[in-house]
DNA sequence: GGTCATTGTGAAACCGGTTTCAAATGATGC
DNA sequence: GCATCATTTGAAACCGGTTTCACAATGACC
């Protein structure tokens, strides 16, 4: 029980097999009523299915997609794949995934085995990755889209940059309302421009606000859970002990959360807590966490919208995604 | 510039087509070294990669298995993804990943896709299926491996069930020797088999030692944070208050101890909690939560381990997969 | 009734590889 | 010096589709 080609279809339906390709392509080509239905009785009755296989070969298309992430099992990318996915099929495109795990020279080897399948074009939404692989994808003609990392410019890559500045530009500002005057912030390690990032961006929302950036607490810590508790308790050691805290991630926020709670604290009561993430566990925990949300979803969504517009043969682009506080319990006046 | 084909290889080197597949097939056919020297100049010098969709045509293989998951942004799925990733890429296979969003005729549709595309195989661990996916399936001849949904028997399909009794036996061990007497179960709808199966292997096991089915409290509710909540609030209320909870999964268990804390309990000191699933968020609670582990990573390894068997040409089998009780800190003496 | 445009279909070339088969070359044995 | 055999290579067929080109049949028009 072999599967069927088209030659069985042709010989089934007793034409050429040009009639059949033509009938199955659904282009426009004249074809008889009577014929039309002698053939597509063939296929149903042999269950026939086109190999896309052998359409790529002409075609030079593969209606598929490479995705690159650093680790699946992080919980950012599920959305975005989300995203990616929901897109793609509705374009007729299949998404092959891959794990770089924060590995550059495996990277590379995804890419070399995206070349060779021949995938229509990549997405390089791993935290990292090198410009060698922007150019392997160069020398094969293989358009890009990049998430947030800055390579060389590069022709055929368009690139999606985070925002995070409104978002924690609200945050402040919905601190700054409630009537907070003491403020503290959690960063990742500062290694991380991320990290330097997300401070600065608060420390200048204060200061918009009126808070000079020496008036602001601020201490680092790996960015978990655990790390947001020890972070907390170095905080809680200084003489203007924060009555509002800004957290570089959900996980901090919610390590801080617990460490503020087991001294007694009330959140929100004694201490307001903003997170950055929105994980899935931020409306679900107690108090539900307010934080600055990603839109990875439509990150996704868009990271693929754009590849496809490359794949059509528009230009490369940039596009900003930006961030947006989401309101919950964990704030409130001090 | 276009993307080099064989036949530029085959001139620039001044030999046949024939002799430079021989040259990258590997294949042991005698090839003058001079000739294999000038095969593999041309190579380097064009950049050359043969193209995989080629290949297929004639080999009938794409070293490509379809990978159907519920949802990717459920975390359980990220660990499998990981398992069945790494054992696929030593073994040269690339993972076409689909999302059925636990829609049936999705899922059919990401099937026929995988069809077309003559993926060398199937993994569907999507937590519910069709037969009309197997029939399909084996229509095409197309092998599989399915996670621990009973579909129907079927040629060239492997199975992996996950046995969950090992493990809450025990975590019923665990908390009769810490010497507890008032058992709680806190369960997922009663509807799910999953739920009925973890209930009734926790009185089974307490019942072996020693404890009457009858005298340990269940409560129900959805399986997220805030039904752990309400299902405590339920059991609070019981003349006999248990000092020793299981819990349907990590959530439930989460939103029990978040509970039983907001009213003064301490735990472990006054309650013993047990999740199931070994979240990344286990670890990391406080107290780092007791649980009933899931091998995700395993699972994954072993899923792709089997499909690669079939296609080797081995009958399908079944395995069963275990689980087992991690002990952190949210279980002690009563 | 002949010319011409339109419709409907098949033969053959092509996509980029692999594989079969045959032929050319060189080495070996007697 | 010639038959024999192994080594090395190329021509051509094939995988399963799409597409071009040619041709036959039909209908419109004068």
């Amino acid at each position: 029980m072999t599967v069927p080609t088209i030659d069985d279809v042709a010989a089934a339906a007793g034409v050429s097999k040009a009639t059949v390709s033509r009938v199955i392509s659904g282009t426009f080509t004249h074809i008889r009523p009577e014929t039309r239905r002698r053939v597509e009785e063939a296929i149903a009755a042999l269950n026939y299915r086109p190999s896309a296989v052998a359409r790529s070969l002409t075609s030079h298309r593969t209606n598929t997609v490479g995705m690159l992430v650093s680790d699946v099992a992080n919980p950012f990318y599920g959305d975005v794949i989300h995203g990616v996915e929901d897109e793609g099929i509705a374009a007729g495109y299949n998404v092959l995934l891959a794990n770089t795990n924060y590995d550059l020279d495996r990277g590379m080897a995804l890419i070399r085995s995206l070349i060779d399948r021949r995938a229509d074009g990549v997405l390089i939404m791993s935290s990292s990755g090198s410009d060698a692989w922007l150019r392997e994808l160069a020398q094969a003609g293989m358009p890009a889209v990049v998430l947030d990392w800055a390579g060389r410019k590069s022709e055929q890559v368009s690139r999606i940059e985070v925002d995070f500045r409104p978002g924690i530009a609200e945050a402040a500002a919905h601190l700054l309302e409630l009537g907070h005057k003491r403020f503290g912030h959690i960063a990742g390690p500062l290694t991380l421009r991320t990290s330097r990032d997300r401070r600065d961006a608060f420390l200048d929302a204060l200061a918009e606000g009126g808070v000079a950036r020496d008036r602001a607490l601020v201490a680092t810590g790996p960015l978990t859970i655990e790390g947001g508790r020890e972070a907390w308790r170095l905080l809680r050691e200084e003489a203007r002990t924060p009555t509002a805290l800004f957290c570089a991630n959900d996980l901090m926020a919610i390590g801080a959360l617990s460490a503020a709670r087991s001294e007694g604290l009330r959140v929100p009561g004694d201490l307001s807590i903003i997170g950055l993430d929105d994980i899935w566990l931020a409306p679900q925990f107690d108090p539900p966490l307010t934080t600055v949300a990603l839109p990875r979803y439509e990150i996704g969504k868009l990271a693929m919208r754009l590849l496809l517009k490359l794949l059509a043969g528009a230009a490369p682009e940039r596009q900003v995604v930006v961030t947006s506080l989401v309101i919950r319990k964990s704030t409130g006046a001090p």
